[in-house]
DNA sequence: GTTCAATGTTGACACTGTCATCTTTGCTCT
DNA sequence: AGAGCAAAGATGACAGTGTCAACATTGAAC
């Protein structure tokens, strides 16, 4: 531990926590420049390092991007909770709907490389959130009923996550008070019918 | 109009046809090995052309992806209108919508152009069809109230298109039964309340 | 203090999208 | 029929990419 340990990131051979700088490098040009302007070359060159130093740590771009997209998760993961702490357990439901959407549109890039970077399919337990927290919510909906919970859950995800996409990929207007008016008509229908 | 004209298209100079050409490869790639695994000199290859022919009929590979996207649009569009036409009236909204969800499971490449590719908006009119088939059908829902009409086919679109985009990413099973069951189950929501 | 495995670097390869330049072709006008 | 021309295709090159094998440097364990 000598002194430019402490005071210099600089010049050093062995980098330290590459990894944790390669991650945090590329989370800022995903969410700066979008997820197809990114390259692995790109990420090593910001973070001052040679492009393949990057394989000691990802076996390939695919696994960078992938723990790239299980961070992304996390964050909107917790953009959810927070809205279902910050609203009424009445109005939890939207409030987790409206907080995904509005992720999607403020975080584009990292939305995008989460849910629609080629291949990548997470399995990280953590980046289950939006299924998990729907599916409690909707627990209550269903009056403890398990696969009516699944079904409503699902189709919850399903339409937040559809308007969201559709927005982003600018096939309908992304006008906040059309996010509100659609989420907020279909609540009533969540819930569905006592049968 | 040589004899070569007729009977063989191979080894002239001059193709004929090579947009279209490259259009129809373009899309055999596409649904053949998906969207990700597409250059465009491999396009060109699969024709059996030079690389920079393709400038000659698209400016850049952007516009060549959007051309396929435009197609795979409008082959979906006509999927949709065939469910519409032979189901009832009466339940033609949800006939659209499962053929929607089945389409994009059974032509992933060609829902993913359409759908995700990077920087793809299309704005070819036939390529709402989505958007029209689904409006209109809702209008009747809505008896007749433009406004209201609109957002049920909002809530309907984004459903089935988070739906599609959910399985083709893993994220939920690519069960056709939970298809059924998520759309038929939300079918009784479409038309909403009254007011 | 040596040894060694972990971590970074160099140089190369095949591949990509795109450009400037050149060649071939079919059509039009006389 | 022949000349001229513009459309359509080919060549060669360039920078950029992901990835590999081989090499260099380091911190730490013995």
């Amino acid at each position: 531990m000598t002194v430019s340990t402490l005071n210099s990131a600089k010049r050093r051979y062995h980098h330290g926590d590459l990894r944790a700088a390669l991650l945090a490098e590329g989370l800022r040009l995903v969410e700066s420049a979008g997820v197809e302007a990114i390259s692995l070359r790109e990420v090593a060159r910001g973070v001052g390092v040679s492009p393949t130093s990057v394989y000691r740590h990802f076996p390939d771009k695919q696994a960078l991007m992938e723990a790239i997209a299980s961070e992304a998760l996390a964050r909107l993961g917790e953009a959810q909770a927070v809205a279902a702490r910050e609203s009424g357990q009445a109005k939890a439901f939207n409030a987790v709907g409206r907080a995904y959407v509005q992720f999607a549109l403020a975080h584009p890039g990292l939305f995008r490389v989460a849910y629609t970077y080629p291949g990548i399919a997470v399995r990280d337990p953590t980046s289950e959130a939006t299924a998990s927290i729907l599916r409690d919510l909707a627990l209550d909906l269903a009056g403890g009923e398990e696969a009516r919970a699944r079904l409503i859950g699902l189709r919850a995800w399903s339409f937040v996550h559809g308007l969201a996409m559709l927005m982003l990929d600018g096939r309908v207007p992304a006008d906040p008070k059309l996010i509100d008016a659609a989420i907020d008509s279909a609540a009533i229908d969540f819930g569905g019918p006592p049968g």
